[in-house]
DNA sequence: CAGACACTTAGCCATTGCGCTAAGTATATT
DNA sequence: AATATACTTAGCGCAATGGCTAAGTGTCTG
């Protein structure tokens, strides 16, 4: 579903935050070769299972992945179009320091057509 | 002066905590029309000044803007090559995401066998 | 030179973030 | 039926975040 420009702004804070950390960020770019298991994704990490759990938790939260269980086995999978709010504000602000301020829907846009 | 592309991806964690609270990216989008002192960007906000001052030593240990003080004034002007480490991890993403397309499909196939 | 102005420092407080362990639940596997 | 697997829940501890007030410093302005 695609989210309203207004919606993907309240979620930036979230987004952002859930981007400020490396765990966080690795995880998202093993997602980004496909869907993984919570043990799979665990792995490389030296950290306790309920620790990972709250970064996945984070993520899925923040939208940036969407997570199902399937028996005892919960697989994540990374959704691209919540990157899209990132883009929109970093093209925000190119704009402004262009010294514009109506590109950024237009941007926006080019950019859920992209994803499907 | 300008940094490597490693020292760039050290500070991405600073740089998204940065970008994670409004106010902060607020204060860009204002200097992004160019540079304010601390009184001026403050204004906006109904915030304590040293509440305020904290968001600004935020933006500036994250590299985001500068600061510079001339008498009592402190004037403050965005870097926008900072932003290029944004940039730079989207575009990682990105890439991570196209050479993805047979490897998601080999898992749906794979799941759709083990659902037989 | 007195007072206004623009920060600046110091320190308090509540909440959140991110790690841990211990123990619990639900689903395979043997 | 018993054990192993894959999370899941509950709760602890410490550091960082983001707000505040009170008081201090240095620089104009009248």
């Amino acid at each position: 579903m695609i989210l309203s420009l207004m919606e993907q702004y309240q979620q930036l804070d979230t987004i952002f935050q859930a981007l400020a950390d490396p765990t966080r960020r690795a995880v998202l770019s093993r997602l980004g070769q496909g869907p993984a298991s919570i043990s799979d994704l665990a792995r490389p990490f030296d950290m306790a299972l309920p620790s990972f759990m709250k970064h996945i938790r984070f993520l899925e939260g923040s939208g940036l992945i969407q997570t199902r269980k399937a028996g005892r086995v919960r697989t994540c999978v990374i959704d691209k179009q919540r990157f899209a709010a990132v883009e929109a504000w970093l093209a925000d602000q190119r704009a402004l320091w262009e010294g514009r301020a109506d590109r950024l829907e237009q941007f926006v846009t080019q950019e859920q057509d992209k994803a499907k």
